[in-house]
RNA sequence: GGUUUGGUAGUUCAGUUGGUUAGAAUACCUGCCUGUCACGCAGGGGGUCGCGGGUUCGAGUCCCGUCCAGACCGCCA
């Protein structure tokens, strides 16, 4: 037997116990006529006391000995400390150890393996093993367990049902690039890993299955980001005979479940609700942060037709009001304006406004505007006595996008986007299409699947960029946590999005035959919802990189930095495969 | 594909205008220490300054190339 109990479970009524522990050595403390021993697993840290007067003196010489991470098992008796710590949860008790056997040697560890860590991400991730043993780390991984159980608890009450989904699937043209693979038994040819199940997940609702769920990994093979990995997990669910209104009740359900067994955050009233056009016009962001104000105040009114020709000539002139910030120096003012000017936002230049605690304005385009003409910016961007007001300019689009930076970042730096406050949205009603600026092709903003709204139909073809789905995004905190739709369920309608997509119905039909014919044998009305769990579970956990979230993530250029993956093939393995390499270099 | 920041001891970093033998903290090793728990004290070992080339009397420092890593833009139905 290694073990009767955990390094984090004995307390002082355990007092006299006795008791065997295995786990790692956190760090030796060696005082001379006694040493201690922080014994790892797990659960928790136990200390271990060997004293000249007690122990016996092999054993001392043992323990003083002992390197970080040796794994050892120990029995002893359980005692009192003399001096207590109230830190540790173990804190009053000590462990008087008369055996002690050395399981497994370990190497001095490249980084020490404590809370707070000395090493850096790049030296961590090629140990991942060792990173997990971090408190840290192991605890971000029990956490995603909590959420994991609490969703499958909460759709199984539900009545939705857990079925697997291919990993093997067929490669289609519409959104990200698939990873593939290839087919040694069938040459030439190449399996798909899936963007995500979602044809199978609307087959399984032809197939009568009614609720669906599946946490299920994805793959895509885009560039990678800090909430961005090529392999993530989705929380992917559709249900049948269902309206919007009926998928939204029952995922903000399952949201307030979490929110409120995961952090003990009670939600009664309903989540607030936004329709995509508001979210832009307002926040310039289809996923705005609404913890915080900042709302946009659009100023083409009252802004031109003075003698400002930037203003004059610009689409969209728009400002926001940032709290207190009448107490920046010129020199932060500057700082600002450089940072929009930067490449990554591409502004060309901003103006300010500065309201004086005394209702006076004060702005950088004081030669062009009178004081009554800059109240009026104040009221429309609701600035208040001792705010700054940015404002920018130029093609709209374009602009809101470059606002809605600049008010992230500057509530990011006011320390207005708390990690321990939850702000849950719905955006509504986006576009079924997007445009492509450079090819003009149309392709699904949300995926081909989406169901139009059913009283736009008929603008399908005359003004395809008008026509709004029933699809939907799930925001928290400025993050895009869950998405979905209404989908297609008949033939007809499915061949005509292909056709606005571009499809010859010859390629429909090899791509997307089978769903077709399935909707040709009766297909109920369906939609559902997918949560990308790594996400969630990041945000759950007040932290942005869904990295830290993930046992084994991949890093900024796609690879497994522990396994050296991706990896060359050798020539035996692409023969077989009927694979030809043709590297450039 | 692009922008940007970085690469110096096991690790995290400092290193001034190009100028003596490249430093600190921490980790590690040795010794001491009668209640430690970020223990303390004394001593010690530890460096291809990412790699290649160039400028120079002289390069960790300047220039060019390259590799690696982080953040961001494009991309991500």
């Amino acid at each position: 037997m290694f073990r009767d109990t955990t390094c984090g479970a004995l307390r002082a009524s355990d007092a006299q116990k006795r008791v065997t522990l295995s786990g790692w050595v956190q760090k030796v403390r060696d005082k001379g006529f006694m040493c201690w021993v922080d014994l790892r697993d797990r659960y928790g840290i136990t200390q271990l006391i060997f004293d000249a007067d007690r122990t016996e003196a092999s054993l001392v010489e043992l323990a003083k000995g002992l390197g970080r991470e040796t794994v050892i098992q120990i029995s002893g008796t359980v005692i009192l400390r003399d001096s207590a710590n109230p830190n540790l949860p173990t804190g009053a008790i000590e462990v008087l150890v008369d055996q002690l056997t050395v399981l497994n040697n370990a190497k001095l560890p490249p980084f020490t393996i404590e809370d707070q860590t000395d090493g850096g991400e790049e030296i961590r991730a090629k140990y991942r093993y060792l990173d997990i043993r971090r408190n840290p780390v192991k605890n971000n991984l029990i956490f995603r367990h909590r959420v994991s159980m609490e969703v499958r608890k909460y759709l199984s009450d539900q009545g939705f049902i857990d079925v697997e989904t291919p990993y093997l699937i067929k490669s289609t043209p519409e959104g990200a690039r698939d990873f593939v693979v290839p087919s040694r038994m069938n040459p030439g040819q190449f399996y798909a890993l899936p963007q995500s199940p979602q044809t199978f997940k609307q087959l399984l609702m032809v197939g009568g299955m009614d609720r669906y769920y599946q946490l299920v990994k994805c793959f895509r093979d885009e560039d990678l980001r800090a909430d961005r990995q090529p392999e993530f997990t989705q929380i992917d669910c559709e249900m049948a005979f269902v309206t919007q209104e009926d998928v939204l009740n029952t995922f903000e359900g399952m949201t307030k479940h979490l929110l409120q067994e995961i952090l003990g955050l009670t939600y009664t009233e309903p989540f607030p609700r936004m329709t995509f056009d508001q979210a832009m016009k307002t926040y310039g962001n289809d996923k705005p942060d609404i913890r915080f104000g900042m709302k946009f105040g659009e100023l083409n009114a009252v802004a031109q037709h003075k003698d400002f020709s930037v203003f004059n000539q610009a689409e969209l002139v728009v400002g926001i009001a940032v709290p207190g910030g009448n107490s920046m120096t010129r020199k932060d003012i500057d700082g600002w304006i450089d940072w929009v000017k930067r490449p990554q936002i591409g502004a060309s230049g901003m103006v300010y406004v500065r309201c004086g605690e005394d209702g006076s304005y004060k702005s950088s385009v004081d030669k062009f505007y009178t004081e009554q003409d800059i109240a009026a910016w104040a009221e429309a961007t609701g600035a208040q006595p001792g705010d700054l007001i940015w404002v920018l300019s130029g093609p709209a689009s374009k602009t809101r996008t470059q606002l809605s930076a600049l008010r992230m970042e500057t509530a990011q730096r006011l320390g207005l986007r708390k990690s321990d406050e939850f702000a849950p949205l719905w955006v509504v009603d986006f576009p079924l299409l997007e445009q492509d600026e450079e090819t003009g092709h149309w392709h699904a903003m949300h995926h081909p699947f989406t169901s139009p709204k059913p009283d736009q139909m008929h603008l399908l073809e005359s003004d395809p960029g008008a026509v709004k789905a029933n699809a939907y995004d799930l925001v928290l905190n400025g993050n895009e946590i869950g998405g979905g739709s209404i989908r297609i369920h008949d033939k007809a309608t499915q061949q005509r999005m292909f056709q606005l997509l571009g499809f010859t119905p010859e390629q429909a039909r090899a791509q997307f035959g089978f769903l077709m014919d399935a909707f040709e044998y009766g297909a109920p009305p369906h939609g559902g919802l997918a949560f990308g769990l790594d996400r969630l579970v990041a945000i759950l956990g007040g932290q942005e990189t869904i990295r830290d979230f993930i046992a084994f993530p991949k890093n900024n250029a796609g690879r497994d930095v522990m396994i050296d993956a991706p990896s060359m093939l050798d020539q035996a393995q692409l023969d077989e495969l009927n694979i030809a390499l043709s590297l450039k270099s």
